[in-house]
RNA sequence: GGCGGCAUGGCCAAGUGGUAAGGCAGAGGUCUGCAAAACCUCCAUCUCCGGUUCAAAUCCGGAUGCCGCCUCCA
């Protein structure tokens, strides 16, 4: 498949080192408050192309970290009177909650930094005698940038140009204002660790650079993150890792893009940052996964109300497509009437639409435009009453369901039964528009006896009241069926 | 100031050289007691200007607008 890598800034064909596995590794989160849609969507980004990996025949080994010791997580500690290992547990188990919700499969290794300061002692240590790091006075040890020769290849960067915007804070002791700290003295009430420096704890790049080189071996041939975490946080990985072992960090970088919310960037300042939670009040978690997927991993998204009550309908297409063909499928006789062989080509047709768009950068905005397509294949399917009684018709809906089966299980979107999620989801629908469902029942019911009696004027009467209920009534050949408008 | 990205129909969104996927909304039709769902049909020449090419939304140059990074951030 091509990938597209941030080092080359362009499009690659993927192949990994060794055939048949593939090494990844994402940066997760710095574990002191809840997770946003942002990460939520970082997440959903590289559990989808693990599964597509995997779908591919790749042994996919997939490293995700948890920074768990860092200034924010000590910062939220002392306001909330707790440890910072508890804000960071804590913060760990919601996360795991909220991504097992959103269909986000486990990482293989799924790393702490505070379990790993043995190999960041290491690390530093060796980089201390190339002399590409030093220490200081009060205990810190910086990482001397100019040393390392590849510095700002990842972010483009020109060493002299971030050196003019760069600036020496208070109380820093660096020989050098790019240069980055790789072990923080201690202050007093943080938790610390003991090293050939003193008491102290690691910087966050760090932690990536001595966990990633744990657990996988370099090069590895994927590295996963944010956007914002190209400069510096991968760079400043990279030049840990290579100025340290000579070994190169990573061969493809991969970068997914931001989340906003109504066209502005989500920020704590401006007050419109939405958690996992927020969303998951009002929608399922498929909905939310399904909208991170309608567009490119690498550009912005814009998440809206608007934006995701049409995703809504759209996973309602897909499920109810996928309903109408299992129900196909339970027809006991077939005929031997013959398929126009359009039919068969144009699911072909499709399947490789699926397949070009994934490998094309995992474009599962694009591909999701060929799900659409089988979408209305199946429904026409349905369509001829003589076409619909055919053996080629069954054989189809089996090839689409199994299509759909292999499809989801990529996207972990439409694997449920689709007449569990609908009802869930007009659960939802009905709940956030506050909707009493029993005083439903009682008015659908109503409505069928004023059908049976041919009475349609009161039938069409408490049609009406439904609807300004904000429900719609359907009339089925399996009786009355009701759904969120 | 430095680096990078984006600009496609009413809205969302694919598409990196050969005459614009898909979804939502809308219009007409089939079906229906009426509806709905579903199906069929219709609905764009790709911000602007210039260039390269037989051929450009797609490449190059310029303009305008929007956004991100350069400080913690997915």
């Amino acid at each position: 498949m091509q990938l597209y890598n941030t080092l080359t800034r362009k499009k690659e064909e993927f192949t990994p080192l060794t055939e048949g596995k593939v090494n990844m590794y994402a940066c997760g989160i710095t574990a002191y408050d809840l997770c946003h849609i942002g990460h939520a969507r970082s997440a959903v980004v590289f559990d989808v192309l693990v599964r597509y990996l995997r779908s591919l025949g790749y042994d996919v080994t997939f490293v995700r970290n948890f920074t768990d010791v860092d200034d924010k997580i000590i910062n939220r500690a002392n306001e909330e009177g707790i440890s910072s290992q508890e804000v960071a547990e804590k913060n760990i188990k919601a996360f795991h909650e909220d991504m097992d919700k959103l269909g986000v499969l486990r990482a293989n290794i799924e790393p702490k930094a505070t379990e790993h300061i043995e190999e960041m002692i290491e690390l530093t240590s060796q980089l201390i005698e190339n002399e590409k790091a030093y220490t200081t006075l009060s205990g810190d040890v910086y990482f001397r940038v100019r040393s390392f020769d590849g510095y700002g290849k990842l972010s483009g960067r020109d060493i002299e140009d971030l050196r003019a915007g760069a600036r020496i804070a208070m109380g820093e002791e660096k020989e050098d204002p790019l240069d980055f700290a790789l072990w923080k003295a201690a202050k007093p009430g943080e938790p610390s660790w003991t090293s050939p420096w003193g008491e102290g704890r690691p910087g966050w790049h760090l932690e990536c650079s001595a966990m990633s080189e744990k657990h996988l071996k370099l090069p590895m041939d994927i590295h996963g993150g944010g956007q914002d975490l190209i400069f510096p946080h991968h760079e400043n990985e990279i030049a840990q890792t290579e100025a340290a072992t000579g070994k190169e960090l990573a061969r493809f970088w991969v970068h997914n893009g931001f989340v906003q919310n109504n066209s502005e960037k989500m920020s704590k300042s401006l007050g419109n940052f939405k958690t996992i939670r927020d969303i998951l009040r009002d929608y399922l978690p498929e909905t939310l996964r399904f909208f991170l997927l309608t567009k490119h991993y690498r550009s912005p998204i814009d998440f809206s109300v608007e934006a995701m009550d049409e995703t809504v309908k759209n996973l309602k297409r897909i499920y109810t497509a996928i309903q109408q063909s299992r129900v196909e499928l339970q027809r006991k006789k077939w005929s031997k009437t013959p398929l126009p062989e359009d039919f068969e080509k144009e699911l072909a047709t499709l399947e490789q639409g699926w397949l070009d768009a994934m490998n094309d950068d995992c474009n599962t905005a694009g591909a999701l435009g060929h799900v659409f397509g089988v979408v209305r294949l199946a429904n026409r399917l349905v369509e001829d009453g003589a076409l619909r009684k055919s053996e080629n018709a069954k054989a189809l809906h089996e090839r689409i369901l199994a299509d759909f089966d292999k499809w989801g299980q990529v996207l972990g979107v439409f694997l449920k039964d689709p007449d569990v999620f609908l009802e869930e989801l007009r659960d939802k629908q009905f709940d956030r528009a506050g909707v009493d469902v029993e005083k439903v029942k009682e008015l659908v019911q109503e409505r069928q006896e004023a059908k049976k009696a041919k009475d349609f004027a009161s039938a069409d009467s408490i049609r009406e009241e439904l609807t300004a209920m904000g429900v719609e009534v359907r009339d089925t050949p399996a009786g009355p069926v009701w759904d969120a408008l």
